[in-house]
DNA sequence: CAGTAATTTAACCAAGTGGTCAAAGGTATG
DNA sequence: CATACCTTTGACCACTTGGTTAAATTACTG
């Protein structure tokens, strides 16, 4: 078998997740899983027990690949105007290669909050640095006070929010899909500049 | 009959957008919107022919009782600042009153785009007039240039994401759901006054 | 109050769902 | 080549789903 071949676990796994993060858990159906990975249905079963176990695995592999790409330049030793423009760019780049996976998160956090919040939580997280760096912007005069929770919400909200409205936006705005595109490559440059607009002395 | 008496009708488009709202289309259950209204299954039927038609029905009418209120005040007749600070107050307190409406509406339209996409156009949202009073303002002096459909993108966002990210915001900055609230309810200053920062000259 | 129409219900149905299982096919090891 | 093990499959099952229907109940109307 040559190296690029993949086994049939990480087939399922790759259907699994397009299925899923495209339809919902409760949208999807283990047939449509097994026709996007070309196989019977049983396989499915056979390598992961039920649909929850195979969801719970999608689920916890997103959350896994997506937030510490995000958190690991936010914590970052770098000075706070280059670690806004970084975050920004380097978190538009994950979203437009993975534009469904905002919805398809929050979706399922809503729908199944209990279930899931444990994920959200084990990744650890952590605001305590970016705010102790916005602390001492301000006390260095280079910025002013900020209260880090509406700084960090603000910053992700511009990001995330588009790749989530992307239909809305395009309708009121008028805008096709390379339109789209285009808004939100411009939007890599609008975001950290607006931010650190509003944070300025 | 008293005045305040709902009928079957009223009832069961009230049970259905709480069920449809809180677990969506498809994880919605003829049943469950039975249950709650407290009638038969088979009067859904008599009322509304499908699932399909009642979803409609809500989808319909959630769009039509949230934009129309959202956009009234973004087209009004008032001064720009006074605008954004009226837009992110009224805009925020529907939200607090409806927070599952924005996963609701996004992953329907994320789901099914084709089929509910024409319940957005048919608003006739536009962008023009506040586009028009951005570019006015901007030759007055009062703001430096900047492009509407970012500035509202950034308007929009700040307000909406924070409902939509609930349980994420609230995993990562320790809130509980008091503490999520005041949250909320700082956001009616911050926001309009960091977006006001931002565009100033 | 009779009779007609509108409303509500319980019982039912066909299709689709996640999940199981025994058997077949393939692969490594002695 | 035999044997044991892992992988894959088609057929199948119990249950849930949206939807139907005929009968029962209620409301309206002359």
């Amino acid at each position: 078998m040559s190296e690029n071949e993949l086994n049939t676990e990480q087939l399922i796994l790759i259907a699994a997740r397009k299925v899923f993060t495209h339809k919902g858990f409760d949208g999807a159906r283990m047939q449509d899983i097994a026709n996007e990975a070309g196989i019977n249905k049983a396989l499915l079963h056979y390598y992961f027990r039920s649909k929850d176990k195979l969801f719970e695995s999608i689920f916890k592999d997103v959350i896994k690949t997506f937030f510490p790409q995000i958190v690991s330049v936010l914590v970052a030793d770098i000075p706070l105007f280059d670690k806004i423009h970084r975050f920004t760019e380097s978190y538009i780049d994950i979203l437009v290669k993975n534009p469904d996976i905002p919805v398809f998160v929050f979706h399922e956090l809503s729908v199944n909050p209990h279930r899931l919040i444990g994920n959200i939580r084990e990744t650890g997280a952590d605001i305590g640095i970016i705010g102790e760096q916005l602390r001492k912007e301000a006390e260095a005069g280079n910025i002013r006070p900020v209260k880090p929770e509406h700084f960090i919400a603000n910053l992700i909200s511009m990001c995330v929010f588009p790749f989530i409205a992307r239909p809305v936006l395009m309708g009121i705005m008028k805008m096709d899909a390379q339109g789209f595109d285009s808004f939100i490559e411009e939007r890599k440059q609008i975001v950290p500049d607006d931010i650190i607009r509003s944070i300025k002395v």
